[in-house]
DNA sequence: AAAACCCGCAACCGCCCGACG
DNA sequence: TCGTCGGGCGGTTGCGGGTTT
């Protein structure tokens, strides 16, 4: 007996999103939360799997979402990451407030790949490439020239001579420094664990309990779902962060908050997870 | 100006895993 | 304990826009 599909195939779109697909799917998430995708096709009027449905407000209609390339201290905690979880997007993902599985999935092979290999270290292990000419018996010893990576091995020995010094702070953003966040061995191992909550509530997202004061102020301003539905679809088309709202860095901010409640419990020994 | 090529990203596909009866 | 179901994840594809020839 073969798996059943996630959807019924006859009758189901598939390819881009048009922006009534949007709106009707946004209007519904608004209205009812996230609840069982599957269902959500039919509720909502779309004739889209529901899984795509799922990806389509995950990776583009979430109004938590940063639009736009990763920053250098995104990239920066990208590669350490990815040197520790591998290609555990969404685990990455996680510690990334705003950006996606897919988003960083997708940097990562069109871009973060390409730098490694320039700066000669392997994607895959973040091991230098040539390994086999540095790999002697005489200077295997030698710390490998990495400009921007934790060497696998050595991952604990997040000291000063750590890549991450090599962030760049021109951006101007507030630093996600991967440093900071390992400062502390249980928080490491926290870091890696699987167990630990999401860094934001999806559910925050819905309009009626968002608490940041600025967009309620602008929420209570819309006259209609219609027009709070509108202004979302045009937030994305320029990413919500252009407008100038700030709730969503409180969203981060609450996030990277989380992390270090988090850390306080589990410096006690009983909590680790 | 047009064709060929390249690149980035949104979306899809299929598998895996946990929850639940 | 087993089977089913839904959600989630990672890999891959295909399209559209940009660049090069």
């Amino acid at each position: 007996m073969g798996r059943q599909p996630c959807c019924d195939k006859l009758g189901v779109k598939k390819g881009p999103w048009t922006a009534e697909e949007d709106n009707k799917l946004i209007n519904f998430i608004l209205t009812n939360g996230q609840c069982c995708w599957r269902a959500v096709p039919k509720l909502a009027g779309l004739r889209r799997c529901g899984k795509s449905c799922r990806l389509r407000w995950t990776n583009y209609l979430r109004p938590d979402l940063k639009r736009g390339l990763l920053s250098e201290s995104e990239e920066q905690l990208v590669i350490d990451l990815h040197a520790r979880l591998g290609n555990r997007w969404s685990k990455i993902a996680a510690r990334l407030p705003g950006r996606t599985d897919n988003e960083i999935k997708n940097h990562w092979n069109t871009h973060i790949k390409k730098k490694l290999i320039k700066r000669g270290i392997d994607p895959v292990t973040h091991e230098p490439l040539q390994k086999d000419h540095q790999d002697t018996e005489t200077n295997n010893h030698s710390p490998p020239v990495v400009e921007s990576t934790n060497v696998t091995g050595s991952s604990e020995e997040t000291s000063s001579s750590s890549p991450h010094e090599n962030c760049s702070t021109l951006s101007g953003e507030p630093e996600i420094s991967f440093e900071s966040l390992c400062e502390d061995e249980k928080l490491l191992s926290y870091l890696l664990g699987d167990d630990e909550p999401p860094l934001v509530d999806t559910m925050s997202w819905e309009l009626p309990n968002i608490n940041a004061q600025n967009i309620n102020s602008d929420i209570g301003a819309f006259a209609s779902w219609d027009d709070c539905v509108r202004w979302l679809l045009d937030g994305q088309d320029f990413g919500v962060h252009d407008f100038g709202f700030d709730c969503f860095d409180e969203i981060e901010m609450s996030a990277l908050d989380t992390l270090e409640t988090n850390n306080k419990q589990y410096s006690s020994p009983d909590q680790q997870p």
